[in-house]
DNA sequence: TCACGTTACGTAATGTCATAACGTCACCCT
DNA sequence: AGGGTGACGTTATGACATTACGTAACGTGA
């Protein structure tokens, strides 16, 4: 699934990230690092910070929230950040949750062998904001005949387990 | 390839207004003007022009441009158009394309006993701008255990069977 | 080595989508 | 008549996203 048209580049200066807390993100950021670095893509500073506020949020977050979590480090425009999140949802490694007008960061695992492709089944918790993601690797069976899906957006919304008691 | 000229970045244009045939449309109409009696919601003017509107159109339109075509029998504004789609929408006689930011018409038949339960399942060509629709008797299989799901927004796209070719 | 193409991001302005808040009118019900 | 309710008008604003242009960094190749 490397894309054709993107560069192979690596350009921007490697920046020190501050240390995160929780071990998972961690895990996330290096995994999609790893991600990038073997396809080629370059997770710069910027988009790297953006995926780190998306992990750190461990749910669905608005762009201009986005926007203002970057504020401090600088004035930051609205392109700056859906730039990023542009790049972060074509290479898969964040979704956008279209009934929200908000953006995940995706929850699969970059280092296996099993990238994410682009069309992840969410279920949203309207309770405590939770997202759990689901791959789908069915097509529906009762689509028109003949028609060939290029992408597809599924989102469940409801009550998780632990909200729904 | 990383899918472009997806949201956010580059939204899909409007589609033009493509006029159906108006038997359908008058038994749309009609049809939607029985399922409200029937239930005890009135089905105004306004409420009764965006849905014809809706139907005429074939496919997902936008709000504005259900504005501009009120325009001519009197001044709308936003609001107004907005109101008739949120009851067109909670009667399910019109469903949100949430990743195009537009409505559609539902185009189950609303005089049987298969009323539309409002999770329908879009299939969008992306060439002629069609929307075929179908409705889910299901849930999904490998939801979160325990998830209880209350509403979902499955959207397909790609291309017909007319247009693939 | 130096012009040129490419990529990423800054910046200002604008475009697009949706709602808040308030007022008026018609209708129905005792 | 008085009061509640639903639908819609009107003004303004909020929320989400993009266009257009400029600059800096880097790689390539004449």
């Amino acid at each position: 699934m490397i894309p054709s048209g993107w560069p192979p580049y690596s350009r921007r200066p490697a920046k020190a990230v501050r240390v995160k807390a929780m071990t998972s993100a961690i895990q996330t950021l290096d995994a999609a690092e790893r991600f990038c670095t073997e396809r080629g893509l370059s997770l710069t500073p910027m988009r790297r910070r953006v995926l780190e506020l998306l992990v750190e949020a461990g749910g669905p977050v608005k762009a201009y929230d986005l926007l203002s979590a970057l504020k401090p480090g600088g004035a930051a425009q609205p392109p700056t950040v859906y730039r990023a999140l542009d790049f972060l949802t074509r290479a898969g490694l964040a979704h956008k949750v279209e009934a929200l007008n908000a953006y995940t960061a995706c929850l699969n695992g970059h280092d296996e062998e099993d990238p994410c492709t682009g069309s992840a089944e969410l279920f949203i918790c309207e309770s405590c904001g939770n997202v759990d993601e689901r791959h789908m690797h069915r097509t529906p069976s009762d689509a028109p005949d003949g028609f060939v899906i290029s992408r597809s957006v599924v989102e469940h919304y409801g009550q998780c387990a632990r909200c729904a008691n």
